[in-house]
DNA sequence: TCGCGAATGTAATAGCATATAACTTAAAGC
DNA sequence: GCTTTAAGTTATATGCTATTACATTCGCGA
């Protein structure tokens, strides 16, 4: 096992981890151009193997593109987790929101990989995706810092999680430029997490409440 | 000027309306596999006209995409209009919001040629796709049914608007599915709702107290 | 109505990408 | 050390975008 970025030596057979050198690649390509930009026979070489060769390593295209995208989302998970550990004097919510936010932007191509294409939806349950994407989601729960009460978690989870993603489509649609620009990215983005926060605050409240009373 | 979707007959030398035929296909083919579906060659032997025909109308397969997501603006801003004009006893807002869900996920392969990929951020202010976009997003505005009170509106428009997006989003993602589903879509759209309702109005309140009182 | 220019379509072809088949090399296990 | 197999190679089929040079028809002005 070799470095992973590493073009194969001209004199060698083998390249020694070029399943791994692949999705690396792979995953720098599509960090502007997004899927279109990835092309077999330009990764193939880019890292000094011949055209077939990678086909060794994944059955089709469709295939590489899974194993990119939950390298995509591990790496997601750990900017996410890094951000909720950090100690600024927001809330590890905000933090969590803030770093999806610039994650998306700053890395549109790998983001629109990950969350605008049928490759997700398309992963078999229990697959290598299918579960890098559970274990980010569980990030999103994680930084609510509130208790598992019934769904209630879940479900503002799912809501802050699918607002981000929203900010994210729009601002790269433009509508936050120019003359339409009547509030940052951020700005929003604080909205929907302190409205998560007051909804899931009021939500534990009632529910204990009706615990209580036994209705 | 003949039937947009038709083929060519056999014994013309000129189809007579290409352009939109090619257009109206294109989207035809976009409604489940999106972008990708679009082949200039496939549509070319759809219509009845040679390979090159197609680019005597459209300077690449670029420019034909943005004509093809500018036609689905167009057609979504239509869906939303009627969906508003109902008489349910939802809000208008309510009804568009319904509305545009239930297009991103019947007609998912157009709703990703229409915010997922870059074909909306890469076109000109002033172009067909460009006016199209700004036509739907009125309607968004409109749907608030609240007074202009300096940016407030558009403000909660680009809320509404980014939540809706991020739950169709994760509706395709497979995220309300299986045992995740703790709240349906729809469920979490009149979540959203209601809370830019109350936003809405908690805000041209204070814009009104505030103006009223001098400061 | 004739004719000419512009618009629109065709045939031929270059170039790039995916993917497969048949063959080769070297690594790993007994 | 020999064999099996994983991993890489060359050659090739197929499909798509896009361009060039040529053909046809439409429409408009003389």
């Amino acid at each position: 096992m070799r470095s992973q970025l590493a073009r194969k030596p001209a004199n060698t057979y083998h390249h020694g981890d070029l399943r791994d050198a692949l999705v690396k690649a792979a995953l720098r390509e599509a960090e502007q151009g997004g899927a279109e930009a990835i092309s077999i026979k330009a990764l193939a070489k880019q890292l000094g193997v011949s055209q077939p060769a990678p086909y060794r390593h994944f059955a089709d295209r469709e295939a590489l593109l899974a194993a990119v995208t939950a390298e995509a989302f591990r790496q997601l998970s750990a900017i996410l987790r890094e951000a909720m550990a950090g100690t600024s004097k927001q809330s590890k919510l905000s933090r969590l929101a803030q770093a999806t936010l610039e994650f998306g932007l700053r890395r549109n191509g790998i983001y629109r990989l990950m969350f605008a294409s049928r490759t997700v939806a398309c992963a078999d349950k229990g697959s290598e995706l299918h579960e890098a994407t559970r274990e980010t989601f569980s990030l999103v729960i994680e930084a609510l810092e509130a208790p598992a009460v019934g769904y209630l978690r879940e479900r503002q989870a799912l809501k802050i999680w699918a607002a981000l993603h929203g900010v994210v489509m729009l601002a790269e649609q433009g509508l936050f430029t120019g003359e339409a620009a009547h509030a940052t990215r951020e700005e929003l983005v604080e909205d929907f997490v302190s409205e998560t926060k007051a909804a899931l605050a009021a939500a534990i409240k009632g529910a204990r409440r009706r615990k209580a009373t036994g209705t």
